[in-house]
DNA sequence: TATTTCTGTAACACAAAAGTTACGTATATC
DNA sequence: GATATACGTAACTTTTGTGTTACAGAAATA
């Protein structure tokens, strides 16, 4: 329940657990099955979905001796605020020009 | 001129890196000026702003000796596009929720 | 109960990333 | 012209990530 909160950034800089998320995004799938779709061992692609659930991408619902991942908001939401600092920096500095650009016309 | 384009995911998965975006985001700065905020030579800092460059994170300007890096859209633009589409994909599925609320609501 | 299936983890190998020092070069400054 | 400054790059070391195989356990199946 408590994860640990792996770095997301370093979480989806690989391309294979892009990949997954991407797959997961269609349907959610069991390891197994999600691993079917990958040219690396099994036990390769569980660690990935370790990493991919500690970070917050994925949730696990255990059925019997199967676990479905399905893709999680959390991380996705973490990004997106990142994101949007850098959003803000580029409305302001457009801003800027065009008050600049506004004052050179009002000059002329 | 012709960026390589490197993987942007795992050009953002780097902390240093993340940290020079967000000094950038304050003020255009030069190499020797960034490398003071860190605990890393030089040398160091210079490979990473080349990655930052390549992957179409910054610009650089070239002023005499100096070279003045500044924030590029490029490539928050790409990362943006690759959110969206999880974006899209949360929207759907609460749409879908909605629509299984009110169908069982109509039922009753 | 014995066996198969689905999974996690430990121990290890290997490739890639990130750091260092030691250099070279071009532009300012004296 | 000699020196100092701002930088890039090459060669190397160290660390981190990602893969493997081998094993163990718990749930289904025979």
């Amino acid at each position: 329940m408590a994860q640990p909160t792996l770095d997301i950034f370093q979480v989806i800089a690989d391309p294979s657990r892009r990949e997954m998320l991407r797959l997961l995004s269609k349907d959610s799938l069991t390891i197994n099955s999600l691993a079917e779709n990958f040219d690396m061992s099994r036990p390769a692609v569980s660690k990935h979905i370790k990493i991919l659930y500690s970070a917050g991408f994925i949730s696990i619902q255990d059925m019997g001796r199967e676990r479905y991942c399905t893709l999680k908001q959390d991380a996705f939401k973490e990004l997106q605020e990142w994101l949007s600092y850098y959003d803000k920096f580029w409305a302001s500095k457009m801003k800027k020009l065009e008050t600049l650009l506004n004052n050179k016309a009002a000059k002329k």
